[in-house]
DNA sequence: TCTAATAGTGAACTGAGTCCAATATTAGCA
DNA sequence: TGCTAATATTGGACTCAGTTCACTATTAGA
């Protein structure tokens, strides 16, 4: 087998180790492609993986990290004194609608990575409590309290959990899905609104 | 070094494995201490602590698994036809009365001394994602819906995130902390009634 | 006392992630 | 062009978590 993208003009290491990742995940399954693996499909040395991803999980959250680092980027831009809540909504929104339809994360649709392995499971959930942190910074900022305030964290939780939700949904759906944005928008108000209305 | 707890009273495989591990991780810290290390403290072969705990990890989440376990029997228990959201809500209170003053997940108390938070934190939220699902398909079940139902899934996001953060705030307090009872009760109340009302 | 189930065991193995010092590549500059 | 300093890439040795499996104690119960 030659080294994915040979050839072809020449790539970054990063992005050929992300092709090589996709191809084998496909092929064998997440659990079943070990680093080495990896490696040898996108021609570079072992050692080099590491320098651009910290965990072999990382390949399966390209999409949902940008997604954060964009978050992050816009709510420290928001002016102190702006209504908090909408802040939040209105950032999360603004991320969303750049999210293209394919631009799935490869943890969301490998199904062998949704079963039991708890190992990728929490590295999806570390991203969660990313953006739990980006959130609660962000709330105790605009209201003045301190990150690990009871409220603060509730609500942070509660939000970061709303996005989670919507990405899973929208995951879910399949080729036919809609945009984010959609899922996006309907998950944030649930939790904005109350439980109390929304469920019954 | 004389196994923990030799010469009392007979205590089981789990319970030495228990006390050796909390002993290592204050005299160690979490990463520093190898499995090894903790049987070799208990007195076991290395293969029988996998016999106890799947992982390294759920030696800091005794109490947190104890009581997701104690949740979901709660709910498996709730008649059909119950208003969904305060079934929810009356059981994660049950479970929480019930939690000591001092059954604080080691993972919350240590998560400093015990070297990089890292690891510890996406054991933890393996947590949150189990309870997640337990909330989800009781909803589901209770509202006749789907467990990956977006807005079923929200909602259970959202009362997990409230859960989680009453258990962190409560442990965070420190030795003077009141019952945990009394967090869940505020944390579950903001995320019931809407953020909206509770931020500002 | 016998027996069948259960608990505990060591040994060999896989694979992720770390560390490090050596080497290759590139960019910037004169 | 040639020199240099920064940066990228490398292999190899290492630690340790977690798996598998066949084997041996221990125990309970008839």
């Amino acid at each position: 087998m030659k080294p994915a993208g040979a050839g072809r003009p020449r790539l970054s290491s990063r992005q050929m180790l992300q092709s090589a990742a996709e191809e084998l995940f496909f092929e064998k399954g997440y659990a079943a492609t070990t680093v080495d693996d990896i490696t040898r499909r996108a021609g570079v040395g072992r050692s080099t993986f590491f320098n651009y991803f910290p965990a072999k999980s990382d390949l399966l959250w390209v999409e949902l990290d940008a997604a954060i680092d964009r978050l992050a980027d816009e709510l420290a831009a928001v002016p102190p004194g702006a209504a908090p809540l909408a802040a939040v909504r209105d950032a999360a929104l603004r991320v969303a609608a750049d999210i293209g339809l394919n631009d799935v994360p490869l943890a969301l649709t490998q199904d062998d990575v949704m079963g039991t392995r708890e190992e990728t499971r929490s590295s999806g959930l570390a991203r969660l409590a990313l953006r739990s942190d980006v959130i609660a910074g962000f709330l105790a900022r605009q209201c003045g309290g301190r990150p690990d305030d009871l409220a603060v964290l509730a609500a942070a939780n509660a939000l970061s959990g709303a996005i989670s939700a919507a990405w899973t949904a929208w995951a879910r759906e399949g080729i036919g899905r809609g945009p984010l944005l959609d899922y996006m928008t309907a998950a944030i108000d649930i939790v904005s609104r109350g439980l109390e209305e929304s469920l019954v």
